[in-house]
DNA sequence: TGACCCATGTAAGCCGTTACATGATTGG
DNA sequence: CCAATCATGTAACGGCTTACATGGGTCA
């Protein structure tokens, strides 16, 4: 069983889900295509770790809901103590960025505009989440206790709403030196 | 020609350095081991992009220092302006922390306890190169200029210095949660 | 009317990791 | 004395992406 496997397994141990809503849903803290994850699904079902119910639906396909069984928990549980893995960053920006110097510099600040408006996206994205999380768990005021099956969401949340306003910041500030030092060509910087 | 040749040129492009030397640097850009690295630059050898003067070394073994070509130059140009793909991050620890709930208190603990000493060393690492950077340009006052090779590893050392310090806080900020929620069981925190 | 969302699955191929291979020097 | 660092390479395998496949409903 991989990493990704374990990862499917969190999800369920909150609430059942749909293969489709795994793969959504998973993407913030580990990048997979759905064509990775049905045939992982059809694995763990096979192992005994998840279980499904198919469900037919009118005006849109039927779907399978996924929900975690006792020998999937006990798995959960003897993984969840082991050394994690580091982090895999991929990151082709930075990549560009080392070699910015290269590029003129209205293309500069294309490709930190075009970072920019990503994690804006990112950023709703998240404030949404966080708002959903709110509806779900009842609690609008405070926040999920260390008990509750949402308290890992409720960290990450919170965790992915600072990372994607660090990252904003430093596409400000990368902007205004690329704007400061190109005082002698007087171009409108991009909307 | 994939993203990670586009990275070795983009470093490339500051100065020449050796296969070993790339396998190490482009770690916080684009993790990858030497086994990847090594093949691609003979490609990128033969393609024109870079060219190679080997070293005899006493005491050490021969060496390869590279450098991109004027063909290797103009093909990180015409990449540049192409939109960058997203970011891909893989992170084992934060699939643990998403059913953190499951786990043992004191399990949980020490998880974020393993992440902060990651993200401490990683810090320290990212001060050292800043200096490393301050060394090389003689800049140990300002910042190097937009013009200058080392503007882009520059601003890498700078965010990657704030991700650090965020991930930090994030980790205190859990702890915290962790330890005001277990005041009944009146365990010891780790050291 | 053409693109996007829901929803699941398979197959081919590239990308990336692990393991195999070698070997001298330095530091704990 | 064992581990780590420098330094380069190949081979096998598993993980991940891209493409193929299907098909109704919604929205601009």
């Amino acid at each position: 069983m991989n990493t990704l496997s374990y990862g499917l397994l969190a999800l369920l141990s909150v609430k059942p889900r749909t293969g489709y809503e795994l793969m959504q849903q998973i993407q913030p803290l580990w990048r997979a295509k759905h064509s990775q994850i049905y045939p992982l699904l059809a694995k763990l079902e096979q192992l005994g770790c998840v279980r499904f119910v198919q469900v037919t639906q009118k005006e849109k396909p039927d779907k399978k809901i996924y929900s975690i069984t006792e020998t999937g928990l006990a798995k959960l549980r003897s993984w969840l103590p082991e050394q994690a893995d580091e982090p895999v960053k991929r990151d082709e920006l930075l990549l560009k960025a080392y070699c910015l110097s290269l590029a003129e510099p209205r293309q500069a600040r294309h490709l930190i505009a075009e970072r920019r408006a990503l994690f804006q996206n990112h950023l709703a994205k998240y404030n949404a989440q966080l708002a959903e999380l709110k509806r779900e768990t009842g609690l609008s005021d405070g926040e999920p206790g260390l008990r509750s099956p949402y308290f890992g969401n409720y960290i990450l949340i919170k965790r992915a709403i600072a990372g994607a306003q660090l990252e904003l910041e430093w596409c400000s500030w990368v902007m205004h030196i690329l704007d400061e030092e190109q005082g002698q060509c007087a171009e409108r910087p991009e909307p």
